[in-house]
DNA sequence: TTATTTATGATATAATTTTCACAATAAAAT
DNA sequence: ATTTTATTGTGAAAATTATATCATAAATAA
C-alpha cells in the first residue's frame, strides 16, 4: 500500500490488538482471522484489515493472521518490543493501587520507580520499589526512565508535569482531571474517570 | 437549528464543559466567551460553540455564555441535575481508591454502596459506607441505583456485569481490560489503564 | 493440474466529525 | 440614533474515520 498517515484512532487501537494476540499467544493459537479477531475485540473485520495494513502485509490470504510474527510485529510498531521501564509519580491510594495492578505486564511496563511529597512515605516500600522524594524526580534522567504515570492531586498536576519534562520524560500518563501543558514532544495521555462516568447517566 | 443526530464525541465532551462551567460558578465568573472556555478545555471556540447549539443557543452575541445557566442547562441534558447515586463493584485497591476519589463530586456523584465477594472485607467500611456482599448486587434493584463503578479482576468482570443488569443497572464505568457483553440499553464505559499507557511509546 | 474455498489487501464509498466563514445580533461607544 | 465592536449560531466545506466491495493470493481437494 502507498504510503499512508496513520489515523489516530488506529494507533489508539493497536494495544488493544496486541492485547488480543498476546492472548492468543497464550492459547498457543497459530493463526487468527480477521473476523474471528473482530469478534474478540469488538470490532468489525475490515476495519482490522485496514488498521493492521497500514504496517505492513502481515496476514495469508486463505489463512488469516499469524499469531506469533504479528504479535512480534505490533509490539516492534508500538515498541513495545523491549519492557519500557516507568515512573509513578503520587503514592497516594490510587497511586498505590496503579503501582499494584497486574496489568501492566501484558504490554511489558514496569513500574521502576515511586515518588511522593510526603515525608512518612518516603522510604517506604510498595511491592519491592522504594517511595522517593517527589523533589529527587530529576534521577529519572540518569535512569534512563522516559515514561511516567501521574496520579497526584490535580492542584500538583502541573507542576509535577515540568518536572517530569525537565527529567526527560516523554510520555505521561495523565490521572487528574485536568490539562497538562507541556512542550509538544511530549505525549499526554489524560484519564478522567469522573468525566467518564459523567457521560453515563445521560444515556440511562 | 434544525434537528441534527447529536454526535456522541460531542457527549463525550459535554462533561468537560460542565467541568469547566463549574470552575466558573466558583469563580463567580458571570459570562464567558467560547474563545476563553476554548482556552482552559483546549479546544477550538467553533467546536465549542457548536457542540453547545445541539441543544440550544444558550449564549448571548456579543458577550458569550452565561455561566450559571449554561451551568444548569448542561446538567439538566447530561442528566448530572440531580445527585447521581452509583455502587462500587470491587473493594481492592484500586475499588478502595475510587470509592475515596473526591473528584467524582463535581458532577454530583455519590458512591452509596460498595460490594465484594472477600469474606473478610463485608463489613467493613470505606469512608462511611459499609462493603456488602457482592451476592447483595440485587438490593440495587429497591435502592433505586442505576450506575455502577466495576473494579474487579478481569476473570470477575462479565459475571459481575450480568449481575447488575439483572439488578436494574443501567450504566457500567468499567475498569477491567475486557469487553462487557450486556444488553444494548445498558450503557457501559470501558477504561483500560494499561491500554493507554500502551500508546505512550509509540508517540516517543 | 485445475477448481474451489477462504480470507487478505487495496480501493471505493459512506458516514461522521471538525473546521471555516459569515450573517445575525446584542451591547457599547460615539 | 448611528456606528462600532464583540461574539454567537449555523450552513457548508473539509478532513477524518469507518464500512463495503472486489480482485487476487494461498491452500486444499478433486
Amino acid at each position: 500500500m502507498k504510503y499512508r498517515r496513520i489515523p489516530d484512532e488506529t494507533i489508539r487501537r493497536m494495544p488493544m490488538y496486541l492485547r488480543a494476540f498476546s492472548l492468543l499467544e497464550q492459547e498457543k493459537r497459530e493463526t487468527i482471522s480477521s473476523r474471528q479477531l473482530a469478534e474478540r475485540v469488538h470490532l468489525n473485520p475490515p476495519q482490522i484489515r485496514k488498521d493492521l495494513s497500514y504496517f505492513g502485509a502481515f496476514g495469508t490470504r486463505g489463512i488469516g493472521y499469524p499469531v506469533i510474527s504479528t504479535a512480534e510485529q505490533i509490539r516492534s510498531i508500538m515498541k513495545l518490543d523491549v519492557a519500557q521501564q516507568a515512573a509513578l509519580i503520587g503514592a497516594g491510594r490510587l497511586g498505590t493501587a496503579i503501582a499494584s495492578y497486574p496489568g501492566f505486564s501484558i504490554f511489558g511496563f514496569d513500574i521502576a520507580a515511586i515518588f511522593d511529597n510526603e515525608k512518612a512515605k518516603i522510604g517506604k516500600k510498595i511491592g519491592s520499589i522504594t517511595i522517593e522524594d517527589i523533589h529527587k524526580i530529576d534521577s529519572l534522567k540518569n535512569r534512563d526512565i522516559r515514561l511516567a504515570i501521574l496520579a497526584v492531586p490535580v492542584d500538583a498536576a502541573q507542576q509535577c508535569a515540568e518536572s517530569l519534562v525537565a527529567a526527560g520524560v516523554k510520555g505521561i500518563l495523565n490521572l487528574s482531571p485536568c490539562y497538562l501543558d507541556v512542550p509538544k514532544r511530549v505525549k499526554v495521555v489524560t484519564i478522567d474517570i469522573a468525566m467518564e462516568l459523567g457521560i453515563l447517566p445521560y444515556y440511562i
